[in-house]
DNA sequence: TAACACAGTGTTATAATATAACATATGTTA
DNA sequence: TAACATATGTTATATTATAACACTGTGTTA
């Protein structure tokens, strides 16, 4: 666990607001909702979503080009994320299960290569869904 | 095994430059090569990525919106797909791994939900650049 | 044969996602 | 204070992807 880290304003916007939505949020409709409080350009989302991926505060789910919230304070900082997507409603879980992490962050290739990190995606239908 | 499928025009061309290509290329870049023999437009090779992918022949790399060949015959049409990713030359491998693909294709989230698909992505250095 | 469905093509236009570049501001440390 | 790192604001542009529509060829079937 590493110190608290101290957000800056433009950071805290948008991790509020990622915090806040009950699914993962495309950078365009974060911007839109921040308008109001002075944020116009594109530049300035990204550069927040840079920095919270960077602390680990969120993810991006790479086959959505959005981002979430981390639920997760054992993933550590982006290392090792999993998610779980559905794909009739578009919800998406992050998973933490330790065996699952432990597994693959151990994993090497028939050439002996371990990997420094990792992100896997699962897709199917939600409980809700099904 | 599925039938053999017949590929069109545009769809084989798209698939031999994917092929003949040391590394996963971007779909404008495609285009940009593809000119030559008459194909023009974005659209194009979008839908020939769109079928390449559904049957099989190639899959995205979805942190890198770039596509590679599907150098694994064993990995039922994109159900369960993993590569390995070099973070300093772009390389990307696709890791075929019964063992692997075995415990994701039946891994249970806590709730008991299987999945039916997954796409896993390793990061790190690759031999030559370690 | 005509009618139809279906997959693919060609084309123009536009949407959505992301970065470059540069000027300014603010906070921390030497 | 000066030097430095980090963040901000802004304009412009690059990159990735889809919408929409007209058309072609091929096979099925009424
Ligand atoms: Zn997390
Ligand atoms: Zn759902
Ligand atoms: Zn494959
Ligand atoms: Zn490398």
């Amino acid at each position: 666990m590493g110190q608290a880290q101290i957000l800056s304003r433009n950071q805290q916007i948008v991790l509020d607001i990622i915090e806040k939505a009950n699914g993962p949020l495309k950078a365009y409709s974060i911007l839109f909702n921040v308008q109001k409080k002075g944020i116009n350009a594109p530049q300035q989302i990204y550069r927040a979503l840079d920095k919270l991926i960077e602390i680990g505060k969120i993810h991006k789910i790479e086959s959505k080009n959005a981002f979430v919230a981390c639920r997760n304070s054992n993933c550590e900082i982006s290392k090792a994320t999993a998610f779980s997507i559905c794909e009739s409603c578009e919800m998406v879980d992050e998973i933490s299960d330790v065996k699952l992490s432990k597994y693959l962050s151990s994993f090497n290739d028939k050439k002996g290569t371990k990997y420094k990190r990792f992100n896997l995606e699962f897709f199917g239908l939600c409980k809700k869904c099904k």
